[in-house]
DNA sequence: CGATTTCTCCCCCGAACGGGGTATGGCCAG
DNA sequence: CTGGCCATACCCCGTTCGGGGGAGAAATCG
């Protein structure tokens, strides 16, 4: 027989996490090698359980999910993480997509759907439901058309962040636009503010992708 | 009873355009209100068509459905645009999705599901098949993070470089992978040697853009 | 086996950055 | 005309970054 799908959770909820445990351990083909209860649990025990498919609670004690999803991909690149959440958090999805998420469960999918969305994510799906799917289409219209994410920013602003995205340093960007070194700084910290960010590569990337 | 879908075809193949035409005008709640054999015509009478819902070959004889679609949506925005093809071809779908498609369908697909797929389409769904879903994500993955260039770097040098993109700084990356503030700098240091830059930001958007 | 690569850690130091202020002039809308 | 937004410019101060060294352990390659 094929191996088992190494399968790891990440679940709050004491009494769903067992459940879906036992679920999954007692399923022919599925093994369950981990089950944490928040994020700082995951990332500290789950790269040494090795999982092939992580199911994450998108709402966590502590770190979120989404956050937790970034970091998790980042020590264990070829994870395949589908999102469980009880509620249709549009925003938070869309973020936890970008993160490195392949997919999207509610929380009340009946257990036998589980398992073969768990199937289809391992060899390469992306299961979720429709509402998530135009979530996702719509959010790539707005990345093909040129309008950007974020159109609060002046246009001086936005020219200063551009360069950013180059790689030039402030200094380079004065000379280069013929103004104070100063005055970029200010530009900047505009930009910051206005997209929630602390850093500059932070900026151009959210940005300029 | 409610109006019926006003739907149009662009298709090329004269057989099959004259028998979704008949198939969609005979079925309760669509009327067909224009069937194309290329994107010239569709482009010439389908704003006086004013379709709500548009099935699109992805393959036309001249203009391709691709470009078809993002003039289309430039003089009616407001009009959804399911794509039709035979094959799997990833890089013509997602292009048709940046430039406005909402959907996309296999010609395959069983009369009966093209019925619901416009249904859905117009309430704001996005139907498309499995295959097409994970496209779509695996896409979302590189905007947010994936590399692109970075065959010379070692994985764990790809890994902080993930980090950065994402706007965490050396300390915080220290934390996140275990590892001590000083290693976090020797990764990037190689970094910028292999990517010949000399900033954070500059390899970020290098590497993923 | 030795050589190379990779990952890890440490030092110094100057430049760059980010956040907190303050301020002036131009322009437009109410 | 007054308030708000924008672009410009400057200050201080602590943190972060990038470049320059050096170095050891493990894994991999030839």
């Amino acid at each position: 027989m094929t191996p088992s799908i190494r399968v790891a959770l990440v679940e709050d909820n004491a009494r769903l996490r067992e459940q879906l445990a036992q679920f999954i351990a007692a399923a022919p083909g599925f093994a369950c090698v981990g089950a944490c209860a928040d994020a700082a649990t995951a990332l500290a025990t789950l790269p040494a359980a090795a999982p092939e498919v992580v199911l994450m609670d998108i709402r966590l004690p502590g770190m979120s999910g989404v956050e937790c999803v970034a970091r998790l991909k980042a020590r264990l690149p070829e994870v395949k993480v589908v999102m469980l959440t009880a509620y249709d958090d549009s925003e938070t999805i869309l973020q936890a997509l970008e993160n490195g998420a392949s997919g999207y469960l509610l929380k009340r999918t009946p257990p036998a759907d589980l398992l073969r969305s768990i199937q289809e994510v391992q060899n390469g799906g992306a299961p979720m439901n429709s509402h998530i799917a135009r979530l996702v289409v719509q959010s790539f219209h707005r990345r093909g058309s040129s309008p950007r994410s974020c159109e609060n920013l002046t246009t001086r602003e936005e020219e200063v962040l551009r360069l950013v995205a180059q790689g030039f340093i402030n200094k380079e960007i004065a000379e280069s636009l013929g103004i104070s070194l100063e005055t970029v700084r200010q530009h900047l910290k505009n930009c910051y503010a206005k997209l929630h960010v602390r850093t500059r590569t932070e900026a151009a990337m959210k940005v300029f992708r």
